[in-house]
DNA sequence: GTTCCCATGTAACCCGTTACATGATTTT
DNA sequence: AAAATCATGTAACGGGTTACATGGGAAC
C-alpha cells in the first residue's frame, strides 16, 4: 500500500502544518513547492479524495456564512505514519525537466539569425526575472531557521537558474539584435 | 490550424532529415532530445497520425522478409512550412521542472540525519553521472560543426548540472555517511 | 538450445491542465 | 454601478507513461 505518486505524498506533506481547507492546501502548494512540484488546484481535491479512502486524512465539512461552505482536512496517524515511511525510503521519483525552448533552440539551424537572436531574448529575460525573484526568496527564507530545507530547495533553483542565465551569456552571438543588453543582477 | 502541442512539432522537426520509419523516429527522439523533452513511443505513434490527419507528413507501409512491416514517413511540402512557421513564431512553452527528490528535501525535516544524508548521497551520485555523460556528449558534439544547436542544447545540460552537483556540495553536513567521498570529475 | 534483446506495434490508464460555475467582497 | 478578485468547488479533455503482444536474431 506504499506505493502512491508523488503528488499524494506532497498533498500529504503539506497537511502535516495542520488542519486545513483543501482550497487552503492548493493555495499553499502554489506558494511553496510549485516551484519545483507543480500541483493544479483540482488535482489537490482528488488527491484528498483518494487519501481519505486510504485513511490517511480525515475531512469534514464546515458551513460558512457568507462563503461558501468548506471541507477542511486532517492528517490520520496513519497517514503520519505514511508520510514518515515514504520520506524514510529510499529513492525518490527522478527528475523531469522539460524545456519548450530548447526544442526550438535544438532545431534553431532552420531558423534566420534574427528571429533566432530575439528567440534567446526572450528566454534570457526571462531566466533573469526568475532568478531575481530566487535571489529575493532565499534571502528572506535565510532570515527564518525553522525554514532550512525550503531554503535549500530554492537555493537549488536559484543555483540552477544562475547556469541558465549564464548560458545564455555563452551562446549570445555578437551583433544580434540591440534589445539584448539589459544589465544583469542589480 | 496553428497551435500544436510542442510535441507535434518535435515530432515533425526529427523527421526533417529525411524519410523514417516511426519506430526510428521514436529511437532518435530517445538519442536526442530526449534529456530535455521526452516523447513515449506510443506517443510518436499517435502524433504521426495527427500530422498526417492534417497532411503535415504522409506514411507509407513498407513490408519486411523477416522483421515486421513497418510504416515509413516524410514531411510534405506543408509540413516543412508548418515547422518553419512554429519555429519563427515568437514564445514557446514554458519549462517546466519537476524534481521527485525536492519534493522530500523540502519536508525533510521529520526525517533522521541518516536518512537524509543518504538521500542526499544518492541525489549527488546520480548528478554526476549525469554530468559525466553530458561533459562526453558535448565533447563529441564539438566535433561536429553541423551540430552547432545541438551542442548548445547538451552544453545547457551540461552547466545546470554542474549547478546541481555543486548544490548538493554546498548543503551537504559534515559527519555524514562515509560513503559520500566519491571523487568528482575524472 | 534456452534466454535475452531487437524491431515493430497497440491498448489502457492515470496524471495533470484547462475550462466552467457561483456568490461575496473589494476595487475602479 | 460595473468590473475584477477571492473563496470555494466540479467536470472534461488530452498528453504522457506503462503495460501488453510477437516473431526473429543474437548471445551465452
Amino acid at each position: 500500500m506504499a506505493d502512491l505518486p508523488t503528488t499524494s505524498y506532497a498533498v500529504l506533506g503539506l497537511l502535516a502544518g495542520g488542519k486545513m481547507s483543501r482550497y487552503d492546501i492548493a493555495q499553499l502548494a502554489e506558494q511553496s513547492i510549485a516551484n519545483f512540484w507543480t500541483i493544479a488546484k483540482s488535482q489537490v481535491y482528488s488527491e484528498l479524495s483518494r487519501l481519505e479512502d486510504l485513511g490517511l486524512v480525515k475531512g469534514k465539512d464546515v458551513a460558512q456564512k457568507a462563503l461558501p461552505d468548506k471541507r477542511v482536512y486532517e492528517m490520520t496517524a496513519l497517514g503520519r505514519k505514511a508520510l514518515r515511511g515514504w520520506l524514510e525510503s529510499p529513492g525518490y521519483e527522478g527528475d523531469r525537466y522539460r524545456s519548450g525552448f530548447l526544442v526550438k533552440w535544438f532545431f534553431s539551424d532552420s531558423m534566420d539569425a534574427s528571429k533566432r537572436s530575439h528567440l534567446l531574448d526572450q528566454y534570457t529575460q526571462q531566466a533573469r526575472a526568475r532568478l531575481n525573484a530566487l535571489e529575493g526568496a532565499v534571502e528572506y527564507l535565510s532570515s527564518i531557521p525553522e525554514a532550512k530545507y525550503m531554503r535549500e530547495t530554492a537555493l537549488l533553483g536559484l543555483m540552477v537558474t544562475r547556469a541558465v542565465v549564464e548560458w545564455t551569456e555563452e551562446v549570445r552571438e555578437p551583433g544580434g539584435s540591440k534589445r539584448a543588453t539589459r544589465r544583469a543582477r542589480a
